[in-house]
DNA sequence: ACCTGAACACCGTTCAAGT
DNA sequence: ACCTGAACACCGTTCAAGT
């Protein structure tokens, strides 16, 4: 009864930090569409102009989301046990980056939209770069194998086929659509017929999962190979 | 003398086609950004509202955009000689539909934002994944290297390091920047330091065109190696 | 030092109105 | 049927002004 009903967090000062944070929690939430300056601001309960004090402009705001995802990334990395066959260790070093990923869904596509690399990327990649080296890669052959992975050596695909919603969908309506397609795709039906028989699968669902390691095995493995024959 | 000096193009009615035709045009010049309902509508010669009467809303804009590269790079593909060997012909294929998106490099970017595929895009997979159940692969592999492959298949890869820009740079300042970057980053350091010794290129270049390839052949060779596995 | 009000130049979009 | 003017609800950003 004493205390007033206030707007939300009006004690603790303004600060770069504070507004970055805030923007990561907004984008969570809502998706990178959600943060906009002046959303941003009345989450902070502040006025949007007061933004530009501690921040530059919108662009400095992405950056600076981009770096708390990649420290969040970079703490999570650097917990992840070595192990002496650099492939077993590269692979659970992305799994883990994967996972960090995975609690920041706008981030894959804030990252590729960026023009120069952050020191908290470069951190990434100088880890998993001189990984390579230390299993006897040559320089020039690490060097591809970094191009070879691209954003997967991060923990993400941007998927193409953005399958399958969680909304549940109608099976009658799905076994339909399927027919439609099966005229002019009649590789996409057959595929799209198989998928939707797995156990408890809907139409477009796919185990992304599963398909993004069989994606990074599949390249490790060639990797690996490529080592071998020197 | 004769004839009056009049706004661009003030003869031919408006349809969706024209609508489309001249946002790739935009685009292609100015990136995506320079696409703007009211740009758009500008360089047609007419009221940006005039716009809605053709297309619902930008979304569909963005839509159509593709569908345009998309009917252009089939038509390319479909040019695309046929081999008895399946490695050589999807190679083959995905290094022209490549060549169509390096025309447009903003269509990349928009490709991954759109949530549903288009039938022009279906099309294209449909005709990839129908190369690989012709040459033996099993359903199921099929699947799995339609999803390894990604964005690659349509040819290309989002580089995440985006490497050096066309401007020319300074060798004494990037040498500078290598030798403060070789304390935090020792191998980013090592392989900046050796790319830049390299014949004619400047700090950060990269052979984009022998990396796709790298990539490419790494992910082709590892699908091929399963398909003999049975 | 830190925050704000008013204002600007842009967006996409609606809707009633014009021909 | 096709196009438009006026208006709305949003953007990011500047700048002079307040405490």
């Amino acid at each position: 009864m004493a205390a007033r009903t206030e707007t939300p967090t009006p004690r603790i000062p303004l600060s770069r930090d504070r507004v970055l944070a805030t923007a990561v929690e907004l984008a969570d939430e809502g998706g990178i569409e959600a943060v906009t300056m002046r959303r941003l601001a009345q989450q902070l309960g502040v006025e949007a102009m007061s933004l530009y004090y501690h921040v530059a402009n919108k662009e400095e705001v992405l950056d600076g989301m981009i770096d708390v995802v990649m420290t969040e990334l970079n703490t999570a990395v650097a917990g992840s046990p070595t192990d002496s066959d650099w492939k077993a260790e590269v692979r659970k070093r992305i799994l883990t980056a994967r996972e960090v990923l995975l609690r920041h869904r706008w981030a894959p596509a804030v990252l590729e939209s960026r023009i120069n690399m952050s020191p908290s990327v470069m951190q990434y990649f100088d880890t998993i770069g001189s990984r390579f080296l230390t299993a006897g890669f040559s320089m020039d052959l690490t060097h591809h194998a970094m191009h070879a992975l691209g954003s997967r050596a991060l923990g993400f695909t941007q998927e193409l086929f953005d399958a399958g919603d969680d909304e549940e969908s109608d099976p009658e309506a799905d076994a339909e659509m399927i027919e439609q397609m099966a005229g002019q795709f009649p590789f996409l039906a057959e595929m799209a017929r198989q998928v939707s028989h797995d156990a408890d699968s809907t139409l477009g669902w796919c185990d992304d999962q599963f398909e993004f390691e069989f994606g990074l095995d599949l390249i490790l493995d060639g990797l690996d190979r490529k080592l071998q024959d020197g």
